[in-house]
DNA sequence: AATGAATGAGTGTTCATTCAT
DNA sequence: TATGAATGAACACTCATTCAT
């Protein structure tokens, strides 16, 4: 499924041909994935989508994305003083927001997020325009961050990159697991988000001096 | 690659025939990669293929399973007592070794693992097998070895799943990051799983009472 | 290109369908010629096309008549006396004066010669119109022509199809070689046809008695 | 239809697909014959098609090379002794048997020489092959064949170029409205040629001085 | 009159799979 | 056992043509 509002420029023809495609990459693959399939679920003929996609790898990108900009637009530049303006007492409460804040996204355009995923790894030129455009600027938008609650002294002084990267894939892999790998498992969100954020800022470990 | 003694029973050609589609599936993918192309690769004829595996989908198990197994072999049960009976005097040590032992496997079958990443999602009858027969019998080890360091009162007394979790998807994903996704980066391996395990461990938080 | 005077009657967007038509069939042949590419260059929509044209056929049609009948006007009837009346002295000049005339005709409309040469075998509508409505007319007055000069004592008393043949397909390929076929060769335009000319008249024996 | 030594190495298949592409392409041209047309005439599947040649275009070739390089075999340089061996006493049985044996080679390859004239101009690869590997050799060697009846005093002393060129042309432009173009028409082939001959030799002027 | 989105049959080509040798 | 020619369904994509605007 796609959000509506990007699509509002669009067809209603496109519109299908979108959905179509999403929902059918998201669960054969791209490859796997014939257009003609994608001409009979969206209800067009096969030659309407290549009116409108030049081909089918264009029909990808454009599934592809926005749901790419969409998912880490939060943490880019522009719309940084709107999480900092927020100005959150701690770090956890940063972080739970943004966190609560992504799962909405993600329950919304699960499909979406499957196939970049999935597809990602098999589209060098995907890739690099995701690094390079996306990648580089969340990164160091998190940087800034993790440097803020470091100079409040709420985080301990350890080069910021590990810390974004530990904290990043504990968040990241409990989102994948609970609505795109094992949607079918009960889960209690807010407790297990609390766990997770008691861990980070906590360890394990018990003894502490 | 393929380690050496997952081929004993097979014949050269055989042996060919998986290299050449493990090398092969993990580049392009499964469905993008034609039968035809593993048979030049392999150096055999396009029949050869189909007279030791029935199908297109029997190849591609008997390239993704044995990886499977050998992925999670050191904590299922049979392998159990060969680590639990080192006996590691901390948690952390035993989870230090689990690593650098995980890190030596993965950089042996990265091929093979690219392949697994990527592949279950679509097949939900390995999907089904891997996490009936694999994943359950890991995840039960886990909870018993946590167990075993909460009773030594080395773990706080949380839910042990939530800290397999945690703990397992810092790992992972640094494991996937460091030598499937990224292994392009300069990365230092010691440095880097000291500073997680010291997250895992100590939390991020500085107030600690 | 089209002479104008061809295109009277046509609007601005006719001629330019026109125009782009014959210049994409002389360059690809009408099989491989798409009406989108002709939409394209004539700048016109591609529906415009078949608002003028029923069909891609008549389309073709379109563009090759005026070519064939135009490329014989001069020697069908109703212009015969203006070729006649100009009262050559000899048939050397007369051929002469006729090549000249038809190379003239050649170079302003290149590409739908070649059209005419390529297509004709193809479409047998075509062909068949060409034959009966143009080329007896034309053969007939060849042959009163050749007639003409018989009578005068200038020609030897032959078969006049046979002379027409020789005569025709010696100036008609010496024209297409060198304007169709191999235009980017060095030629020398009044020398070869002088040589052509002499050759016809006087053969090529030297044992004249 | 194919010669038969032409074939000797190709399995049965192969030569049915020679023969239906060369009927069709002669009957629609190359690029108004799809490959599944060809399939059914040959009585092969679409796919056996494109295992023996891996495009329609290297199909074209396949059926075009041998017949452009065996309709001028007899002036190329390694036949030229053959020709010349025999030793014509004048230019004329030279050229009459030249005809003749061309005559033949045309009645028995009517098919694949229509689709060498048609094709041809639209394919500039093919072209530059036609024209660097063998139209050179050709004229090269009716260069010398000119000139060694020049020396024996039976040819006027005229640049062999534009000799060759008329007595090429007219003879060819017989053979192709004879055969090729106007077959349905009621020809005496022995009278024509010799009509031709005699004005090739002695041109069609009367006044002999 | 002109547009261009829409069509669906058709294109050249690739595919996994079979089978006679 | 191994081959590779043969298959025909499926593939991504293009085409001439239609029609509502």
């Amino acid at each position: 499924m796609i959000s509506d509002d990007q699509k509002q420029k669009l067809t209603e023809k496109q519109k299908g041909i979108l959905s179509a495609a999403t929902e059918l990459f998201a669960e054969k693959g791209y490859a796997a994935t014939s257009t003609s399939e994608i001409a009979k679920k969206a209800g067009v003929a096969e030659g309407t989508i290549f009116r409108h996609y030049k081909t089918k790898k264009e029909l990808l990108i454009s599934v592809v994305s926005p749901v790419m900009v969409k998912f880490l637009a939060p943490v880019i530049k522009r719309d940084l003083n709107k999480v900092l303006g927020q100005e959150f007492e701690t770090f956890q409460d940063f972080i739970r927001a943004m966190i609560e804040n992504r799962i909405e996204f993600v329950k919304k355009n699960l499909s979406l997020i499957r196939i970049v995923i999935q597809e990602l790894p098999f589209h060098s030129d995907l890739k690099k325009q995701f690094m390079e455009h996306i990648g580089i600027d969340v990164f160091n938008q998190f940087r800034q961050i993790v440097k803020h609650y470091q100079d409040k002294g709420q985080i301990i002084e350890m080069y910021p990159d590990t810390i974004i990267r530990v904290m990043g894939s504990s968040i990241f892999s409990y989102i994948m697991a609970r609505y795109v790998f094992i949607p079918e498992a009960d889960w209690n969100d807010e407790e297990e988000i609390e766990r997770i954020l008691f861990i980070l800022t906590n360890g394990i470990s018990t003894n502490k001096e």
